[in-house]
DNA sequence: TATAGTACTATACTAAAGTATAGTGCATGG
DNA sequence: CCATGCACTATACTTTAGTATAGTACTATA
């Protein structure tokens, strides 16, 4: 039994490992949802603003330096009159989909596990999520 | 085109709306790995600590609050003589497995994609990540 | 008797993430 | 000529996340 713990640990440990690389990549508030707003098709600065609700445009340029840095959206610029830039996904992070999907269907389960615990105890009130 | 533009944008928004949800409840260093640790079964305290390298006492504790106020995680009190606690996931928490493959998946497939980038400019020896 | 384990909490702190607000330079539109 | 849009940057700030260290009350073990 002590043996079983032991190769559990070890087991947990290198499934844990790649999990952490992922969210190092992808951490905080606001990377996730930019790249959704990409996966729609190339896009400029103020496009992405109005798509990611509530992101300031100081956070927006930090966390497309980062994705970038990441090797996970390109910048293009276009010359022009008012220089254009356009932001866009890499093959690479193309490859996010997956996450993406699970994370949105699991969302979604998840409104809907709050609003049937919410039903049964209708008095209490409490919602938590946060 | 500028009608294609705008239900483009609805579409994002609505799928943005979940990912932000999961995010939500799912932010942060340590909750996954922690998420992670317990699938493979009831665990203590501090076999927690060990599995999820790095973690503090303190994190562990209020994250462990956190899972458990938001019906992740199920905290049970066995009393005997050094009073034991253990903790485990719940069916709802369960439905986490898709996500945390995903992005396992995506960990392993990142660091694979960092070393072939960094053969190519072996001289240059940037890494990146963060 | 001393040491170590168990499941934590308390205090104090640093660092990172995020917000608020304003400003820049250039161009077009009214 | 004034306002607006574009793609940002700068400054200053607050909030949250995370770390470091110590301590508690109890028990079992050496």
């Amino acid at each position: 039994m002590k043996k079983a713990t032991e190769e559990e640990h070890r087991q947990c440990t290198s499934m844990l490992k790649p999990v952490r690389d992922s969210l190092d990549v992808l951490n905080g508030k606001w990377k996730l949802p930019i790249i959704v707003s990409l996966t729609f098709g190339e896009k400029r600065f103020t496009d992405i603003t109005k798509d990611v609700h509530g992101i300031t445009d100081r956070m927006l340029s930090k966390e497309l330096r980062d994705l970038e840095l990441n090797g996970l959206v390109v910048r293009k610029i276009l010359d022009g009159y008012p220089v254009r830039v356009t932001y866009s996904l890499t093959p690479h992070s193309k490859s996010l989909r997956t996450v993406i999907d699970s994370l949105r269907n699991w969302g979604i389960l998840h409104r809907k596990k709050l609003n049937e615990d919410c039903k049964e105890k209708k008095s209490s009130g409490k919602l938590v999520s946060k």
